[in-house]
DNA sequence: CAGTAAAGTGCATTATAAAGCATTATTTTA
DNA sequence: TAAAATAATGCTTTATAATGCACTTTACTG
């Protein structure tokens, strides 16, 4: 997943679950601002921001074999 | 996956492809004083860095929701 | 064991993520 | 549409990630 995939699925996993930034800054306990910046496609995250967040939303970072297929 | 396990697969997949940290330094971009750090499980690299790591490695970041189902 | 390669660590510097605050823009809803 | 809620942005400070360099330690390999 790209830089944009994985804030679009933080994003619209907060969105699902009824979660405003605000609460989510809360619960997650990274800072609003950052939340903020990083669902607006800016930054650079730390692994412990998106693992903070993550979290909250019920999910989890992980690293997964690239499929390379020459079909796809 | 957990700071510790992310850590440990970047690691043995490196191992795996006999790649030095020297080498995955340079075809990553990433500073090798940084990868040193990374790998010996301290720092809290950015997603960049992950990234960086991960893409020479033939892997990729990804979210998925989390498994908390009750007979696990 | 000696020599070499690979990995780990201390120190210092630079770049930038994290954060708060105030303000503005946008969206929602009454 | 007015009011309220939510989201975005500029500015600033602080914390820390990224980096290089020199050195030590640990693995290999002859």
């Amino acid at each position: 997943m790209h830089f944009t995939e994985l804030v679009k699925t933080i994003k619209e996993r907060r969105e699902v679950l009824q979660v405003t930034q605000e609460r989510l800054a809360e619960l997650s306990g990274v800072g609003l601002r950052t939340l903020k910046q990083f669902e607006s496609g800016k930054g650079n995250p730390t692994l412990s921001t998106l693992q903070k967040l993550s979290d909250v939303l019920g999910m989890e970072v992980c690293l997964k074999i690239k499929n390379v297929g020459p079909s796809q």
